[in-house]
DNA sequence: TATTGTTATACTCTATAACTATA
DNA sequence: TATAGTTATAGAGTATAACAATA
């Protein structure tokens, strides 16, 4: 379902936006990650955090989270180590072979956003910056219905 | 995974295109209709037209349009009728009740539209439009990969 | 009793191949 | 033999509830 059906200016954000988003997950997987995977290893980039955390900053279901740490370990990315202060929690941190990983995603993104705005100029490309940073998007429940 | 990990113009894009897209899902709900049925419904506004050219224009695969018209036909919004130069074609209308739910549709869109982009001019809403119209987002094969 | 991580289950979407009826 | 529509099946993704270990 990939028609832009009217000149809705709604419309055109929502469909250039998937259409970029899957330009970017195909560089993700040039890269050799699954999206989720690669967005999980940039939130741990800055420094380890708590699995819980981890989940609520990615916005995923602590369940889903784990299919996902297990494969980022199983390939080596990424590491879980029980917290001595609390043995019930998991402090998760990057591996240096998953920073290697993250610097191949950072340029394969960085090749798919030249190829993407490839006919703006840099002045061009803040103005739609900008003007995305202002526009409405609040945080909630927005899922559909019949 | 709805977390904007990093300040590139590419996320950027991405993630305000995603929830822009759940905004006008909602407002698509709230006019009673699941998304792909009323981007169907839209399809069909200007002209009736054959089953394998809506599938078409469309983007989705003729067997997921079956239970699409299936459901527009059993709520009767659309009609599916033979077409008598080739009995194999279906020659998919949309009725008075389907005309009159895109109505809904476009008053729920256009409210969206307000919401989202309440903090933007007109003249920077048709900036927005010119520079989303130059990102380049060639169509294809651009799925993830492991 | 509450919390962290895990497992199991189910439900939606989507992709594919096989089937029918017509040509 | 090829085409239009349909059905059936399987896979990915996701949401939820129940569970074990620890606090």
């Amino acid at each position: 379902m990939a028609a832009e059906p009217s000149d809705r200016l709604g419309f055109l954000l929502s469909f250039r936006g998937e259409l970029t988003g899957a330009r970017i997950r195909t560089a993700l997987g040039v890269a050799g990650l699954h999206p989720r995977n690669a967005m999980t290893l940039m939130q741990l980039a800055p420094g380890a955090m708590s699995q819980r955390d981890l989940a609520a900053v990615l916005e995923v279901d602590p369940s889903q989270l784990v299919a996902i740490l297990n494969e980022l370990e199983g390939s080596g990315l990424a590491e879980r180590r029980r917290d001595p202060a609390d043995r019930r929690r998991h402090i998760v941190e990057i591996t240096e072979a998953g920073e290697a990983a993250l610097e191949r995603v950072d340029s394969a993104v960085s090749e798919a956003e030249r190829e993407l705005f490839a006919n703006l100029t840099s002045e061009e490309q803040d103005v739609l910056r900008r003007l995305l940073d202002r526009v409405v998007v609040e945080r909630g429940d927005h899922d559909c219905s019949e």
